[in-house]
DNA sequence: CACTCATTTCGTCATTTCCCGATGTGACGA
DNA sequence: TCGTCACATCGGGAAATGACGAAATGAGTG
């Protein structure tokens, strides 16, 4: 018992992904299912072309988005399945750490 | 829309709280729903116990964990309540940003 | 091909995080 | 009270993160 197992690389990429105001700020943009461009996410969030660019690459490794070519622009959207797996994940681990409910020490 | 609500300070403080592999690796002490001292976690993760403490508190500021004095010990467990919300939290507000199957424009 | 636009990658710097050892605080026992 | 044990907090150094401007890449146009 040295080191226990931290967690799935996925979820920790997901973790590490929505651990940063800049990159919620940047996610908000996508209610309602629409999609954009990085100049367009820059200029919404006030941050510099190569940051967003940078913090756009960070969400889609954590699964948050996906992006896709359309021409000299890249478009990016939200990426609903993946997100829903890595809550899954996420709330399995935790589950198995911390019971939702009651059994403070089980076994018998 | 120059700035979108991040999130709640709550889920924040949760989420840091969580992107990390250290703190990680001390939650998953705690499958089992058992109780252990700053010492022992400090051992069982191989950290200094300064940093096992500071690491602890952020787990305690997350809403993870909880710290009762017990003698001149301090017994941590984990804090399955306020686990479940900030997972609904979370869920919610993943939710809002990118609609789990579908409704691309929802409207009404 | 040369040019331009949108994005990505690179180099850099300021800030933050992570870890430690040393010191301070609270609780028990002699 | 004094000493000790367990934990928390303080101060600092190494590494990671977040931001930027500059340069490189990819896609379309003349």
């Amino acid at each position: 018992m040295t080191t226990p197992t931290p967690l799935d690389g996925l979820t920790q990429d997901f973790l590490k992904a929505l651990a940063s105001e800049t990159r919620q700020q940047i996610l908000m943009l996508f209610v309602g299912g629409q999609e954009f461009t990085v100049g367009e996410i820059a200029t919404a969030c006030g941050l510099g072309q190569s940051t967003t660019s940078e913090q756009l690459a960070i969400l889609r490794r954590g699964g948050l988005l996906t992006s896709a070519r359309d021409g000299k622009l890249v478009r990016y959207r939200a990426d609903p399945t993946t997100i829903s797996a890595r809550i899954a994940d996420l709330q399995s681990y935790l589950t198995l750490c911390c019971p939702p409910s009651s059994a403070p020490t089980p076994t018998a």
